[in-house]
DNA sequence: CGGATAATTTACATCGATGTAAATTTCAAG
DNA sequence: CTTGAAATTTACATCGATGTAAATTATCCG
């Protein structure tokens, strides 16, 4: 910057003025600085500002995986949420080793980011204390008990619920589920499994444990396995409601193979709208949470933080919209509004 | 960091020595220090190290969009790798209004970043000139004629020729292609291509124009919309080979809309192997791009680049390898090492 | 044309961590 | 109980951009 002052004839301070659009400098310096600048192929130094500065308008996004769907769908809506706001966001996958979750918030202040988004697979109760730091950070999916932390989530409960009481309404009786943690559910998939009961319930049908399926991760190949230990167990059913839309287009798979017809035998239905259950055969219906509503909501939420007085007023509760979208899984057309064709 | 000197009576650099785990520290010092830390709950600020150091120790991803799924699988690959050798990765998308790419590095490096890995969606021969900066950077696909920057790339050419050659082997005849740009096949898709062409010469067959579908963009719908353009065509085709899976899956939906049997009527193969081709219905033979060895020399050759001394030394080109997983969708059976079941 | 006001530019200190080189302490051997 | 070498710690300058406040220049009006 020096250099470039120097070839101006300027101070350094005017040079800075000039690159960060400051609004009194004259159009005549703005072009000589300008030119100094191209000449010298001069780039301001990133890491100096912020230094400076006291920021970096970066922020954080913590998801278990990219490689899974939803969540490369969902770091699609922040990332482009946040540019829209003149932020960039650096991803942290948590799932580094496939099975393990790392949580520590402490752990992705490694890097200089002036805020989080934390997309959790699943919050225990005793995970409260980590998220309740002195740095702005919104947690998206289940709320948790006792934490003082913003959240935008959709109603698990109730979407999950009115997927289910779609699927009675074709009929479907021995509805099974799947995607419990082996260990008993927690987070979102208990909330998940409540939306399940409380359909179920409406129709007078007391749930019955051998059609709630666990699976260790939300992943296509859990939603075979699952599907293959149910369809093993010889329990009769004619409707699955997945936990999410992987689980649910493994279990497809498995039915499938054995011969099942859907949604002749079996209605399936996912949780997610990812972009392949629209393409899938047959179509899957599902419910279609609002990514770009919880990103935006997060975003908002998480710069209103940041650039905020620092006070720490009461956490922040944001609750998203979803839709029901129906496919063939279900009916055997598509009628949805993102539907394939 | 004033403060944890003071807290435990020792100098700023000290503090700064033992965070920074240097050698001749002794252990009643580090002790003290770290005790002082977690007293105050200190934390390093970043952008001061990266001052002072003049590194960050983050490298940038560029890629076209993180919601198709290759590149979400491949950033996953590139930040599992960087990880490894303790970088994080920032992303940016390049693709934001869907439809046009940026592609100007200096729009990258807003953000201090050590170093860039590329993925372009295509490089037109004039876009040589854009990477051909003093910055670190890996580009990951077609070489560029001319270019001086790093390169990571399969062969294009002959996985493709492998794929057509594997549905000519199963006696079709009347092979389509969808991917190639309607202004004219450039990059990727030109050497893609070359590949099917090549296939079909062995046979003694002549390309057929008619065969040769067009896609704006290589999404699923993109593949939906030209099966349907083929298809209406009503050019006799026993065999489609497509330049993506997103594309193979969506003329698969097509396919299954008019009723044609897959593989019965129609093979389909796909290109890149993502996660949904194996669970697809049928499942789809695609070519298996090896992700992670991509990653490993992408993130090798990059970091090999920044550490080094600094001299431009001939550019890099590496050959990864690639593997023709068959599954339903050209055999009926699925045999492929990663198929579903 | 003087004087006041606004617009523009400048000098200097500062953000916080770390490299350098020098100062101090520690320790083994004589 | 020295003495020299090694180990440990310290003082200080520095990375590069920007906020502050003061200095300078331009502009307008009576």
């Amino acid at each position: 910057m020096r250099d470039v002052a120097a070839l101006a004839g300027v101070s350094a301070k005017t040079v800075s003025n000039v690159l960060s659009g400051y609004e009194h400098v004259s159009e005549k310096m703005r072009a000589r600085v300008m030119d100094a600048v191209s000449e010298l192929g001069y780039e301001v130094n990133v890491s100096a500002r912020n230094l400076r500065v006291g920021s970096t308008r970066v922020l954080g996004l913590a998801v278990p995986e990219l490689s899974q769907a939803y969540f490369a769908e969902l770091a699609d809506a922040v990332i482009r949420a946040a540019g829209a706001r003149g932020y960039t966001v650096l991803i942290e996958q948590t799932l580094v080793d496939r099975s393990l979750e790392i949580t520590t918030v402490s752990d992705m202040r490694r890097h200089s980011i002036d805020g989080l988004i934390y997309s959790p697979l699943a919050v225990r109760p005793g995970d409260v204390d980590l998220l309740d730091v002195d740095f702005p950070i919104v947690v998206l999916g289940e709320k948790v008990e006792g934490s003082r932390s913003d959240h935008v989530a959709m109603s698990n409960v109730e979407a999950m619920k009115v997927a289910t009481l779609h699927v009675l309404s074709l009929g479907r009786r021995r509805v099974a589920v799947i995607g419990t943690q082996p260990d008993g559910p927690v987070g979102t998939a208990a909330s998940r499994l409540h939306g399940y009961v409380e359909a179920l319930a409406e129709y007078g049908i007391d749930a019955d444990a051998d059609l709630i399926v666990s699976a260790a991760l939300w992943h296509r190949e859990n939603g075979v396995e699952a599907m293959e230990r149910l369809i093993a167990s010889a329990v009769p059913f004619d409707a699955v409601v997945c936990f999410n839309d992987a689980l649910a287009l493994g279990a497809m798979r498995a039915l499938h193979r054995h011969g099942l017809r859907i949604p002749d035998d079996v209605v399936v239905v996912g949780f997610d709208d990812i972009e392949d259950s629209a393409y899938s055969t047959p179509s899957l219906t599902t419910v279609s949470p609002h990514r770009d509503e919880i990103a935006q909501n997060a975003i908002d939420i998480l710069i209103e933080r940041i650039e905020g007085d620092g006070a720490r007023p009461d956490p922040r509760r944001v609750e998203t919209g979803y839709s029901l979208v129906i496919r063939e899984s279900s009916t055997g057309v598509s009628v949805g509004q993102r539907s394939a064709l």
